[in-house]
DNA sequence: GCCGTTTTCGGCCCGACTGTTTTCAGTCG
């Protein structure tokens, strides 16, 4: 089994900051398990959970929409939930949570995590047992009065243990770039069973989601017994938690989960589509079914009473029926793709063929490994027309930054290779990352600045700052009319460290009007600009480009991540500069330069 | 608790698997 370089993501969250807004969505969805726990509701309880999803959008301004009171035009946001919020971002805490939380103590809201055990069950050891932590539970398992439970046994029991043994390893989500990898040998071991017909790889990972819980696989099959006695037994495999007839689940070594869904040939265009998800987008999917008369299943799409499913041999047929432009599985989160859909404005969404250059990367001169011949190479080989070489400026000493002498160095370096490989259209860019200093300005004297044909402005210190310091510390970055490409905005690590304090929406309107190229950094630690926000840049008339921040030529690989993210923000190859030639990059540049 | 081009009340997507039951509840996606 192919591992990500080895480095599993640690499941727990390690927040270095921790904002408002995610205290908030902290608070909304532990709120709706306490509700859960006390037996509310399962409506009432779903609306919390939609509610965190919709206020989640990285295009929520909370305390912007609660001072203006449009908390309620958020879809999914009604009367109640908005006056809960209101009263959060006022007084920091919800008072009925309170009255809820002095109810179940906070051991019990933690079992809900344990795959496999839910509200319901905790709620009855809790009340029954007096059970009240997850290690008394794991006792309770162990020492029998757990199975003695009504509704409990003593299965029920083992599977607890192996279940808080589960959470323990390795809970939570990985990165894109971990769930990829370990799909694709997986994917080519199915792929190359007899019995098996087609394959794919639905769920998160299909949509380009930047972290995924598991993988779902849906195979058409007509013997899916062979099949999932294959998948189940497969070197990768570390346990099997689950078989059916037509679904089996296991645990990877690499601690993700995957499923396995086998169904018959003329069912599999329905099964991919529903177990690509997203939850939402189905859900939507099926109530417009319902409104034209129609039931919508992981088996087919029945006309009412009709037992026989209307055919599809690919999704784009079942969208078709339901009077719909073909949905790319990117779009499918329930964000304006059917009504698009229903109109046929799909955008036609930028692909990794239509990119012709590669902006931001790191050499051997800073923090990077490759020579700038290698990338020229590499360019070469791959059939990309220019690179925009950009090792991190002097004040990132801690990442070799360059000096002016050593930027000049580089400059003359830049102009031999490009000479050498000239006949095979190869051409490297002038450029420099350079780090926006705590006051805003670049970090180079302007006759510097002038001569990089580019420059990307990301901000690697000072992270601390408060919301307004750190927004017009950026904002003075975009007005720099040296400034081509804002690099990753916010400085998130994903799963591991929330971006600094920044008003996003503020920054890409300011680039919008300035000319500057917003960045989605590649690096799969990364993926930022969050992908809601591409959509929002899109909308406010932005220009974005896709980086690899590669420091290795391994790294250029990352661009996959980046240009799914692209696609997943509904971006189309006009506006995005690697889909420009070396020329009309420059020419974009240099309009905003005096 | 949310929502409305049949609605301001009465719905709220649908099915697989497991372990407990002996027809179903809980959990998950």
């Amino acid at each position: 089994m192919h591992r990500a370089n080895g480095d599993r993501i640690p499941g727990r969250r390690q927040h270095l900051t921790v904002t408002p807004k995610t205290r908030l969505l902290d608070q909304l969805k532990k709120m709706a398990v306490l509700m859960e726990l006390d037996g509310a509701n399962p409506f009432r309880v779903n609306a919390y959970t939609k509610a965190v999803r919709a206020l989640g959008d990285e295009t929520v301004d909370v305390e912007q929409a609660v001072r203006e009171g449009t908390l309620t035009r958020i879809d999914g946001i009604g009367k109640g939930i908005a006056e809960k919020v209101e009263e959060f971002v006022r007084h920091g805490l919800i008072a009925e949570m309170t009255e809820f939380s002095a109810k179940f103590p906070p051991g019990v809201v933690e079992m809900t995590e344990i795959p496999g055990f839910g509200a319901k069950k905790a709620r009855a050891v809790f009340g029954e047992l007096g059970v009240t932590t997850v290690e008394e539970l794991e006792r309770a398992c162990r020492d029998g009065r757990v199975a003695e439970l009504k509704g409990f046994g003593a299965k029920t029991a083992d599977k607890i243990v192996q279940g808080i043994a589960s959470m323990r390893k390795h809970s939570g989500r990985f990165r894109i770039d971990v769930a990829w990898e370990t799909a694709q040998p997986i994917l080519k071991a199915l792929r190359g069973h007899d019995a098996v017909e087609r394959v794919e790889v639905a769920g998160s990972l299909r949509r380009w989601r930047e972290t995924a819980k598991d993988l779902d696989f849906v195979c058409a099959t007509t013997k899916p017994g062979d099949v999932m006695e294959f998948f189940t037994t497969l070197e990768s495999v570390d346990t099997v938690t689950g078989q059916g007839p037509t679904k089996s689940s296991v645990v990877l070594d690499t601690g993700m989960s995957a499923d396995l869904r086998c169904v018959a040939p003329e069912h599999f265009p329905f099964t991919l589509q529903h177990f690509s998800g997203s939850k939402e987008h189905n859900t939507a999917l099926r109530g417009l079914a319902k409104r034209k008369g129609m039931k919508s299943s992981e088996y087919g799409l029945f006309p009412e009473g009709s037992e026989t499913s209307l055919p599809a041999t690919e999704e784009a047929d079942i969208y078709r029926h339901l009077g719909l432009a073909y949905i790319e599985p990117e779009l499918r989160e329930d964000m304006g793709e059917i009504e698009a859909a229903a109109k046929g404005a799909m955008p036609e969404l930028v692909t990794a063929g239509d990119v012709r250059g590669l902006p931001h990367m790191h050499t051997e001169y800073s923090d990077g490994q490759p020579t700038l011949d290698a990338y020229a190479k590499w360019a070469a080989q791959n059939g990309i027309g220019w690179m925009g070489i950009s090792d991190h400026s002097k004040t990132a000493s801690y990442a070799g930054g360059l000096q002016p002498d050593r930027v000049r160095k580089q400059w003359a370096e830049i102009a031999k290779v490009n000479k050498e490989w000239k006949d095979s259209g190869v051409r490297l860019l002038r450029g420099i990352e350079s780090d926006i200093l705590g006051d805003g300005s670049l970090d180079y004297e302007e006759e510097m600045l002038k001569e990089f044909e580019f420059i990307v402005a990301s901000v690697h210190s000072q992270f601390n700052l408060t919301e307004e310091e750190q927004t017009a510390r950026m904002l003075k970055a975009v007005e720099n009319p040296y400034t081509s490409i804002l690099g990753h905005m916010t400085g998130r690590l994903l799963l591991k460290r929330d971006g600094y304090r920044v008003n996003q929406k503020e920054i890409v309107r300011r680039c919008a009007a300035e000319g500057v190229i917003v960045e989605i950094n590649s690096n799969p630690a990364r993926l930022d600009l969050d992908w809601t926000l591409v959509r929002f840049a899109l909308d406010e008339g932005c220009c974005l480009c896709v980086s690899p921040d590669a420091h290795t030529l391994g790294m250029l690989e990352h661009m996959r991540y980046g240009i799914g993210i692209a696609r997943k923000g509904w971006v189309t190859k006009d506006r995005l500069a690697n889909c420009w030639s070396a020329d009309e990059f420059l020419a974009f540049v240099r309009k905003r330069r005096p």
